[in-house]
DNA sequence: GTTGAAAGACCTAGTGA
DNA sequence: TCACTAGGTCTTTCAAC
């Protein structure tokens, strides 16, 4: 079987990013397939690794996570096992929910959810500049979200 | 029926963050309660809007969405009007994933999907910067992806 | 790759405890 | 909150095209 998407995989995808809950007869409809086609594409495109998990989106402001900042993070020494150790550390926090390396003047970023802002002075001071090699941390705080999409286009 | 959440509701939101795939049978099983109890929980907690949806991630790699950059937009004018129009336009970009206004030196923050160089060069070039009374645009791209999570800390 | 059919699993609402 | 019930829906498989 190939590993290449034509246009009904794109389609399935498409929908599926935006609402998981379709059911196949639901897509089976909105494409004009049959349900075990569908059903098969599915199967397939989650065995080849393209839909990697299926998750619920909570309200954040709802469950006590008012405050998110994105931290811009430098470190002093950029050998391999400091940048892995690094990484390896900031992974464990549960506040980080994202952590890249990035290109540029700066070595990562970070997107750390808190409830307010003693809760993400408590996480900066007691938790992310306790680890070492950090030369500046660089952080701003979300104001109003106006696009928050988990959706690729395609 | 109260807008709090219970220890229950706290485990299923956990679990429903990290796989939302999940049958009520299968989550009543984990937590020691009854398949109705954890189908009304759900119910509710739909209901109330501390589950906003349920979404399938995609693996980018594979459906051409190589590069991520992160945009810091600074805008020349910040009168309620030219703040709206701007996160009006940007939001119709389908690389936009996302869009925060934020505090700091710089206004907005994107997060930009597209396959390499030369389609983030045709969004810069084509599509942002053609928006009017931005200042300056300053990008930054994800080199590797340490951690990438959608579930909020509970 | 696609289809329809069929069996089994699950969802959902309701009852009574 | 639970156990149980029952109807309806969905998933999953498979022989056949």
């Amino acid at each position: 079987m190939t590993n290449e998407l034509d246009p009904t995989d794109i389609e399935i995808l498409k929908l599926l990013q935006q609402d998981a809950t379709l059911t196949n007869k639901e897509i089976s409809f909105k494409l004009h397939k049959s349900i075990a086609t569908i059903h098969e594409r599915i199967k397939r495109l989650k065995e080849q690794g393209y839909i990697l998990r299926t998750v619920s989106i909570l309200n954040r402001k709802k469950i006590n996570k008012s405050l998110i900042a994105f931290s811009q993070v430098l470190l002093n020494d950029h050998a391999a096992d400091t940048l892995a150790a690094f990484e390896r550390e900031v992974s464990k926090f549960p506040e980080v929910m994202e952590c890249f390396q990035m290109t540029g003047t700066f070595d990562f970023i970070l997107r750390i959810a808190t409830s307010d802002m003693d809760a993400y002075h408590d996480f900066y001071r007691n938790k992310l500049a306790t680890l070492p090699n950090i030369t500046t941390v660089q952080s701003f705080f979300v104001l109003s979200e106006t696009k928050s999409d988990t959706a690729y286009p395609l």
